[in-house]
DNA sequence: TTTGAAAACGCGAATTC
DNA sequence: GAATTCGCGTTTTCAAA
């Protein structure tokens, strides 16, 4: 649910989701408050699940997961029992990095890294083997990511 | 490019992109290293930009973005120097979190965080205005996040 | 209620073995 | 790779606005 948040909330928020080790009292010094009541201000957002978590991000590339695949899976909406469960093996699948369901002709997007094709089409494969329920799937590979990432943008009407 | 990381690497990359904030002794415990071994690998591979950043994860309901879209853009590939025009445009725009240039006819895909679908029309508009190059772009709606992150399977064979 | 200052604490970085 | 020391960021406390 949406938070009231004020502008100092907001401009601790654009700093750490780009750099969660910064230093509360730099953190003060740029938005004009002390180092304690930035790092208060941070406990309570996290208590308050307005930050969800804390991460790592780790360069797929350096990990031997070069491939990016965009798949656009269309799956039968006649049967809501299989749609749980192919949920529950989406969110099982560790390969597969995001996943909507979209507004279309049942239709999720998958975002999936891969380490090449052959390991792509396996996963594919398994899909469609133990998903009764999707009828086809689209895949496009991603020839350059220009960006990536969980950043939202913080240009909030002050409060 | 692809590094080589051990199986211990593999293991503290798979603790850290989920919690970023736990300390290097929990970490060496649970994998049988210690503290400043843990600590030490974390550092090598800030160093080799395979961990490429430490950051907060927000949720976008909380600071008023509750609207995921994902825009299939459609570009004319025969003027190139527009296209890098375009993707500064896109590298510039914060509502865009995520953008992939893939296979198919000269097409985008972006992952856009709106406040609402009047907010996204008018990025729309403005994306239309601004880029001549882009011939149409469909957009669907994210009724559902089953899955959001930046998280790489670890599955790699140990060395 | 929230702030800023100062204390104690604990984690992580550096050094050494 | 492990152990110790050291520095710094965080947490806690407290007084003031």
């Amino acid at each position: 649910m949406a938070m009231d948040l004020d502008k100092f909330d907001r401009r601790i928020l654009a700093v750490i989701q780009k750099d969660a080790r910064r230093p509360a009292e730099l953190i003060g010094t740029e938005i004009g408050l002390s180092a304690s009541a930035v790092q208060r201000r941070i406990a309570r957002m996290r208590d308050e699940a307005v930050i969800t978590a804390e991460v790592a991000v780790v360069d797929p590339i350096s990990v031997g997961r070069p491939l990016t695949m965009i798949v656009d899976v269309e799956v039968e909406r006649e049967r809501p029992e299989l749609l749980a469960s192919l949920k529950q093996w989406i969110a099982a699948e560790p390969v597969i990095q995001e996943a909507w369901y979209v507004t279309g002709a049942g239709d999720y997007v998958l975002i999936v890294v891969a380490r090449d094709v052959d390991d792509f089409d396996a996963l594919m494969q398994r899909m469609m083997g133990e998903n009764a329920n999707v009828r086809r799937f689209q895949t496009r590979v991603a020839l350059s990511t220009l960006k990536r990432g969980v950043l939202v943008p913080m240009d909030q009407p002050a409060s």
